[in-house]
DNA sequence: AAAAAAATTTAGGCTAGGCTAAATTTTTTA
DNA sequence: TAAAAAATTTAGCCTAGCCTAAATTTTTTT
């Protein structure tokens, strides 16, 4: 039977609060994730275990079945190909695409999201550096660090954010990093954490602890 | 307020059984539409008069206000967009797009529905010949004729189709006609309507009148 | 112009997915 | 380790969109 637009969005944000190690999820942490009260979220595990989606005992939190994972990844598919599609094809800002692909994972037809993976040429990674399941399933997170990890001195390339919010991604734009750019550590302020680097060897600039929490990069 | 994706195909429902003339839409003809009862098209028509989106007096049909049309038609502006894009761009075959697009017409962003257009190239009419209304809400029905209204010896060019249905779309995949088909009419049978015809100058066939009364035709 | 038939509305219910308030269980603190 | 706090579940309600059965209105036939 077919999942409803309302679980398979609590199936995927089971499996973004799951985290890698696929541990158990809170009723409150689903509370506030899906901005609904706790007595909601625990009516929609009865329905998701009596599906077979989730495992749930009571009290003690949640974690997706493996046909659960099958479904939340499936979603992650679309909504990422979607994302790629806004940004590459139709010219929005990668600030702009969230919300409508959070529609657009939505849409049934499996045929429509394989056409679509063709037509943008199989991406792996969407427009804020997330890697996108293959058709199969597969899902391979990347094993990124935090720009608060890096050492002064050090040269890194910005691959992803953790905060997908538009505020934050504006902030970067207006900062000029964007993903690819090379971020080089010139010195980090002891009193508050603040770094100053230089992007892509050209402007200098300070970027707050808040910011560099939410900077994904790798060493080259 | 916006509005739910049952009440905006109620809304391209009324429109679409209105016709050109705008003419009271009953309610056994909208349940027949919608696939439910008559008692629950009742229940929601008086949910639309109450928004403002349709007249509506007991026991005498409905039809849409200003305001009613306008949503009606940007939803059908977006289906008719969503379709250009699945046959141009993803590929699809024009009998595959109708279930897809009734799907994506409910996705909400205005700036959504004028990027794609753009990214489209504008197109004015849809992968049926159905024509795409414009971003100010202008739809212009062009007066096409149906086939079995063209006589002996007329050559004609196919327009459009009166029928949505994949079985009909594949009949004609089938049968060598397309949007942009030369069809010149040779003989009509006088027992049971049916055409001889030829296509583009090369083949000829046999069409019965079931398929004539759903081809729109233009003369040249 | 009745009477019969058809169309439509009303009444009363159901399910999905929400909510608040109260009860229960688990976890933390003293 | 008992009391307090926090987390979670249960109980009882609500709205959107459906449904069936019964009542009402309109239309068609005699
Ligand atoms: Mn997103
Ligand atoms: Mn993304
Ligand atoms: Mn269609
Ligand atoms: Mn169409």
């Amino acid at each position: 039977m077919q999942n409803s637009f309302t679980e398979e969005n609590y199936l995927k944000i089971i499996h973004a609060l799951s985290g890698r190690d696929g541990g158990e999820v809170s009723t409150n942490a689903l509370a506030e994730s899906t901005a609904t009260r706790a007595a909601s979220v625990t009516d929609m595990l009865r329905k998701l275990a009596e599906k077979g989606l989730i495992n749930y005992k009571k009290y003690q939190g949640v974690t997706l079945t493996e046909q659960g994972e099958k479904v939340a990844i499936k979603v992650i598919r679309k909504h990422r190909l979607w994302e790629v599609f806004l940004v590459e094809k139709l010219g929005f800002g990668w600030d702009e695409v969230h919300d409508i692909a959070e529609e657009l994972e939505h849409i049934p037809s499996e045929i429509l999201v394989e056409k679509l993976d063709n037509f943008l040429g199989h991406p792996r990674f969407d427009p804020h550096g997330d890697p996108i399941p293959d058709a199969k399933g597969n899902l391979t997170e990347p094993d990124y660090k935090v720009l608060t990890d890096v050492h002064v001195g050090e040269k890194v390339r910005m691959m992803g954010v953790l905060d997908h919010a538009p505020s934050f991604l504006q902030h970067l734009d207006r900062s000029g990093i964007k993903l690819g750019s090379v971020i080089e550590v010139k010195e980090i302020n002891e009193y508050d954490k603040s770094a100053s680097v230089q992007i892509d060897g050209g402007q200098s600039l300070f970027i707050s602890l808040e910011v560099s929490k939410n900077l994904l990069v790798q060493r080259r």
